[in-house]
DNA sequence: TTGAAAGCGTTACCAG
DNA sequence: CTGGTAACGCTTTCAA
């Protein structure tokens, strides 16, 4: 592995010269330039880590926070470390990956040491012990997700509330006056910091639009497709024409099985819209209208302010929500005629 | 942050005395060790790592490349990072993740920076790009998964043939002469190292015990429950009295449906054995006899291996394999009485 | 446009 | 048992 001084030899310059020619901190001439680009090529220079973490003001590295729990839907979670990834790639950042009870020590750990520049926190809980940490170290955190106590955090999400009233809006306006909400497991709602804002925020609109609405969660375990039947039937039964989905792929798959084996069709029988998926409910058995939950626009945007944070000026504390966007595939249309259902 | 020079004037002392007491690489006097440590406290002194890097032989880093496809099984993969993540802070290590195409650029730019003392590879395919870059950089590298050429390299799995074969000799020992293998899903077969090899040495050993075989995949895309149904389907259709399921969790449940759907017990009318799971098989409607894939088992021995490989004498390349354990949860019994079955 | 040199905070060698 | 000090390889200020 060779070094600054190496490069500098081989192309006849100052050791000050190749790290400007390679920083663009200042200009270099185009002849030295060459010269020094040529003699990096040829000697498969790469600056040390360390060295440039010690001299430097910046790590490159961010460290990531996801406990990875047993308990949590995999998919989700690894799409979201993915999308982190990936945006902070695009700015010259690592991931360090803290999981497990790590989390907490690692966060003390890495903040104390400057391994990182900033850290990232997935999968936020509603009292998260997260929290109290990064208010007492130095090193900017950046949480995706919002706990309930935000006081001076940095928080990114989608607006679940805006994205789950919305749904209840497209089913009120296509005359709907009854909306079940299928929910995630029960334990997502105290593990878990969204769940509990799209169900009051289905409750308080339906409540505004003067509608009736209801909600069955999908069991207590992961993957277990008969709690969402049941949660389905449930809804339909106490004669919920508009469903609004917040749940795992295999749920919304069940519902659909449910409705279908019902003998009911979407939407002529009963409306469905997804809210928070980060899956394609395009390529469910029958296609659903969705206000999806993007990790990549999340994590864009956490990685954005993480390095806004690094700035003199830094990032200014606060929570960041991510207006929702409409996905129309055409499972929303009007309620059955009543006088039908009257038989 | 306080620097070493703080605490070594805190406490009284040089900065190679404080060096040496906090490393344990010279003896210490315990008073001036208990000085030095009381600063320590004092001062919340944590060594900077950037400089620990460059002045010392080690980062304390190893990047783990996952691609993390959106095609792969979520669960199981993050079981790996998991793993990997807590046997490697066991050994005072953090884990950067290297994910997407970023995973081959990402090895060549951590290794030639010296970002990291060795990489762990996951998700292993047969013809991996990542291997022939593991033979070109120096940093020591660690497969957890067997590509088909793995001359040269230090590469850690689950004996998946010894398994297999295991599997199958349970079920002949019992009396079996036909066995059936739900497999993974179609794509898994080229993408990923381990089902050919479960497949053939079902095969394999189904031969030298002279009885017949067969396989049928779990269709194209994950969390397709029908394709898993039909395969097991087609499978007791064809005559098959034992079943090896090599597949998710999802597969399993679905096979385990579709045995109660055509009114068959387990054991007595069909045995079932699983190879290579790694969820809890006892934990299914119906709990079965497994082999399974452990992650921790693994992920152990690839760390150990990764540390080996920094001593001067470093880590002979080979493969290790590791011996499977059988786990009885009396899915297996002697098939039906064939003069019933003649009816 | 370029160079010299002072750090950055450790580790580890050489003395004592 | 302890201290002084030379690296480690880079960034950045100060000079030219």
């Amino acid at each position: 592995m060779a070094n600054i001084n190496e490069v500098a030899e081989a192309a006849g310059v100052s050791i000050s010269t190749v790290s400007y020619a390679l920083s663009g901190k200042r200009p270099v001439s185009p002849a030295t330039r060459r010269r020094i680009e040529d003699a990096v090529r040829v000697l498969d220079y790469s600056p040390n880590a360390g060295a440039r973490m010690l001299a430097g003001r910046r790590t490159q590295i961010f460290a990531l926070t996801e406990p990875l729990r047993k308990d949590t839907h995999a998919p989700t979670h690894m799409a979201f470390v993915l999308a982190t990834a990936i945006a902070a790639r695009r700015n010259e950042y690592d991931i360090l990956l803290l999981t497990d009870e790590e989390a907490q020590a690692g966060m003390r750990r890495v903040a104390a040491s400057g391994l990182v520049d900033a850290i990232l926190v997935l999968d936020v809980a509603p009292d998260d012990a997260r929290v109290a940490l990064a208010r007492q170290i130095a090193t900017p955190t950046v949480f995706i997700g919002i706990p309930d106590d935000s006081d001076g955090l940095i928080c990114v999400d989608l607006d679940f509330e805006a994205a789950a009233a919305m749904a209840v809006d497209r089913l009120a306006d296509a005359g709907h006056r009854s909306v079940g909400l299928v929910g995630q497991i029960e334990t997502a709602y105290t593990t878990s910091n969204f769940p509990p804002r799209v169900r009051s925020a289905v409750f308080d609109r339906a409540r505004e639009r003067a509608i009736s609405a209801a909600h069955a969660n999908t069991g207590v375990t992961q993957s277990d497709r008969t709690a969402a039947r049941r949660a389905a039937a449930s809804l339909l039964d106490g004669g919920a024409t508009g469903l609004v989905l917040h749940c795992t792929d295999d749920a919304h798959a069940a519902v659909l099985a449910e409705i279908a084996d019902r003998g009911l069709r979407v939407p002529e029988d009963v409306s469905v819209v997804s809210v928070g998926a980060s899956f394609d409910t395009a390529a469910l058995s029958t296609p659903l209208d969705s206000i999806p939950l993007v990790p990549a626009a999340s994590c864009d945007l956490a990685v954005e302010l993480a390095l806004e944070a690094l700035e003199p000026a830094g990032a200014t504390p606060g929570v960041r929500l991510i207006t929702p966007t409409y996905h129309r595939r055409g499972s929303i249309a009007p309620p059955p005629d009543p006088r039908v259902e009257a038989d």
